[in-house]
DNA sequence: CTTGAACCTCTAGTCGCTATAGGGATTACA
DNA sequence: TGTAATCCCTATAGCGACTAGAGGTTCAAG
């Protein structure tokens, strides 16, 4: 019925300290304790923590989570807010991947302008790292808003 | 001909807090001061930040910045080591992209699974959140070698 | 009852900054 | 020369999501 923390990270492949820090932060109910002051797990803290991991997988920052889980538990509640949850999530992976694709672009550049010479002199790798002016495109972090 | 941190900071558009920090990293070598004890920079140091600004721009992590830096230093060594950071960093951004793309198409899945209801119970998308089952493909996150 | 694995708390480190506190220096202008 | 505004200094703590370690306690098997 009732198991340790390392049976639960065992059955979830979530490491024995992260499940403390959930704890910690609020994400995992404290469980209940042996008298030697162990923590004991059920079933449902088991589906709790795989609901957590996968939405870490999905990228959700742990406050999204927060949220997800506080309307898990008022069913009533509109589903407005898991919806925008999804969708901010959505455009902040497709934001990264077109920073990413720009910074994918002036990196095969710069690899490319390896002209073969021995040393660093002859070679461009090192002017093409340092000189933006040779870049296609704009491609510096975006702001995070 | 020399200037103060706030100028380089203007001149470059990295904040005066970074500049220092790079200082501290090693990355910046330590200016001349002035009586009073502030920093006095020249030339170099704006070539030299804007080449480190660059580069982060280019999402190198510092360590990869110091290597490039001090083959810059040596002219006479082979260029092997820039090709090689500019290869790994490229493939780690490629292998960012792929995640990323992953991660997009199980978000598009998960915000469209809303069924229109009203209630959390009604939608959808808790339910996607929750479970990897529904998912078409793995995403989680590549264990950073 | 003894052993050894698993558990506990607490602290600090990761990365690349950013923010704040509490002071001192420089500069511009009267 | 006085003074006020703006700059600069150091040192420390915080961000996010963990991870690693120290130093000590409890549990379960034999
Ligand atoms: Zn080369
Ligand atoms: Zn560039
Ligand atoms: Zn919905
Ligand atoms: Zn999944």
């Amino acid at each position: 019925m009732d198991f340790s923390i390392g049976e639960l990270a065992k059955r979830t492949g979530v490491k024995v300290p992260t499940i403390r820090y959930y704890e910690k932060e609020g994400l995992l109910d404290a469980p209940l304790r042996t008298q030697g002051n162990q923590r004991r797990y059920r079933a449902q803290d088991l589906d709790r923590l795989g609901f957590i991991r996968h939405c870490r997988d999905l990228g959700l920052p742990m406050p999204a989570i927060r949220d997800l889980i506080d309307l898990g538990q008022h069913p009533d509640k509109p589903c407005r807010e898991a919806d925008r949850i999804a969708a901010t999530q959505l455009q902040s992976v497709r934001e990264r991947i077109a920073h990413l694709r720009k910074l994918e672009a002036e990196l095969e550049r710069i690899t490319a302008s390896c002209k073969g010479g021995h040393t660093v002199t002859d070679c461009n790798v090192l002017k093409a790292f340092g000189d933006h002016s040779l870049c296609r495109d704009e491609h510096a972090a975006p702001t995070k808003a």
